[in-house]
DNA sequence: TTACCGATCGCA
DNA sequence: GCGATCGGTAAA
């Protein structure tokens, strides 16, 4: 297993959306390590996507997004869920990668986590995860095992209203962890 | 200071 | 189909 470091998520956000896919989530929380595969995500981009916390100008919230790559960007959506992300590209160029859908590999197995909401409520992922930096000290890092998607699929996002005709939205093709349809 | 509404989910 | 429930954002 390989901890993805900064490198791999300096890069266009589209890139590190689809290259995530295959990855393993792994969070360490109250002595468990919980882990699971990524088999969906979606990415954000700055001001040219309408759907971006980063379309306009940086903010309290958003800040995260133009910061350095490699850093979780944590927040909370309809008053119930928060969204866990990726951010990417070079610090102060906004983007970030929305991970939608994991394949648990550890204990609670066969747990919900095909979607944003319930993958980041099954891994015990809070807004006090916001801004820090994905690796192994800090408890919430990606890693890979080297193994590669049989067959990834591209469409449109999903669950939003602007932009929702820009195909930035990958998944694995066949896996139950999938969000939506 | 207020009003609006969103990268969702689960239940009817 | 709809309600739950929070907080960022922009307008006033």
């Amino acid at each position: 297993m390989k901890v993805l470091g900064r490198n791999f998520f300096n890069r266009a956000t589209r890139k590190v959306a689809k290259e995530l896919l295959g990855k393993i989530l792994v969070r360490k929380y109250r002595g468990k390590r919980l882990a699971g595969r990524i088999v969906e995500t979606e990415a954000y981009l700055g001001k040219n996507d309408p759907a971006s916390h980063a379309c306009r100008k940086i903010t309290p919230r958003n800040i995260v997004m133009f910061g350095p790559p490699g850093v979780a960007y944590v927040y909370l959506c309809y008053g119930f869920h928060y969204m866990l992300n990726a951010v990417t590209e070079k610090n102060g160029k906004a983007g970030a990668v929305l991970i939608r859908g994991v394949e648990p590999l550890t204990v609670p197995a066969d747990k919900a986590a095909n979607g944003p909401g319930k993958l980041t409520k099954l891994f015990k992922i809070t807004k006090k995860q916001n801004g820090r930096v994905l690796a192994l000290k800090t408890g919430l890092y990606i890693a890979s095992d080297g193994m590669k998607p049989l067959k990834i699929r591209n469409t449109v996002r999903i669950g939003i209203k602007k932009g929702a005709e820009l195909p930035f939205r990958y998944y694995i093709e066949g896996k139950q962890h999938v969000s939506g349809k």
